[in-house]
DNA sequence: ATGCTAACCTGCGCGC
DNA sequence: TGCGCGCAGGTTAGCA
């Protein structure tokens, strides 16, 4: 379900809700995420949110005690509902507030993972973290100078979180789409001229999207249950054997890092 | 260091 | 209707 776009939308509509409450309840109904929710996570009862903020695809609930770290996975949602509203399956973790709001995890295929930090910035899942693909230092100089030498396919590259954060497997066919650039061509091979290109088109299509509210293919739903409209600004994404809407040669659909793959092979190069 | 694969899960749509 | 198969928005561990 969600990249960056989707993580960020699920950020800001959580945060009027939680930012300055104080938890006064934790509740885990199933700890068998993608790793076990630890038992420390307890530590947050009593403290008071002091911020919520996106890194990567980690959504960071920030408090005096620790860092809740939330990781929504393929399938996951956060959503603020009543104190009274009965959990349902697959709603995993619920973090009560004493506003009479909960902050409740759902997440079928418990790709997801709710940890809990007293170090951010050393913790293993966020220390090696690239950069942020909206901020100034994420160039195309970074890029072209990180990826020389490099043999992997550039689709792949930039998915990769050490390269660049937040670039998912929606984004990064519709960002390649943009550039006309072929996603199996090497990120070695690539000109500083078309990496200009490229992170243009990566800042664009996310920043697009955070302002549609995300993608909703099947099941996607920000904070108060809305779905995202940037599913209707997809040029490639899940258009397999469409025409290209540039110059209506059908869109290929292939496999890379086990992973689909959409491009137009006319205009892609 | 780099690149590739399997693995972790549930649910849904499709062909038969 | 039911069943089996393939596929799905992510990312890490482990191995060559």
């Amino acid at each position: 379900m969600p990249e960056l776009p989707e993580v960020e939308t699920t950020c800001r509509g959580i945060s009027p809700h939680v930012s300055h409450q104080k938890v006064i309840k934790v509740t885990v109904r199933q700890p068998k995420l993608r790793w076990p929710v630890p038992i420390e996570l307890q530590q947050l009862e009593g403290q008071t949110i002091k911020r919520v903020y996106r890194r990567a695809k980690y959504c960071l609930l920030e408090s005096p005690a620790g860092t809740v770290i939330i990781h929504l996975g393929m399938s996951g949602n956060l959503r603020i509902c009543d104190r009274d509203i009965e959990p349902e399956k697959h709603d995993h973790v619920d973090i009560q507030f004493d506003n009479g709001k909960i902050l409740r995890l759902q997440d079928p295929r418990r790709f997801g993972c709710v940890l809990w930090t007293q170090k951010l910035s050393q913790h293993p899942l966020i220390r090696d973290l690239g950069p942020e693909p909206l901020s100034e230092v994420f160039t195309a100089p970074f890029l072209y100078k990180k990826s020389r030498s490099r043999k992997v396919n550039i689709k792949t590259f930039i998915m990769n979180a050490k390269v660049v954060v937040g670039v998912g497997n929606i984004y990064a066919s519709e960002s390649l789409f943009m550039s006309g650039i072929n996603p199996k061509t090497l990120a070695g091979k690539i000109s500083l001229k078309r990496y200009e290109k490229l992170v243009f088109a990566i800042k664009t299509v996310l920043s697009l999207a955070i302002d549609q509210g995300g993608t909703t293919l099947k099941d996607f739903v920000n904070a108060s249950g809305q779905p995202g409209y940037f599913q209707q600004k997809l040029s490639v994404y899940g258009r397999a054997d469409q025409p290209c809407l540039t110059c209506k040669q059908p869109i290929r659909q292939i496999t890379q890092a086990q992973r689909s793959t959409y491009y137009c092979s006319t205009c892609q190069k």
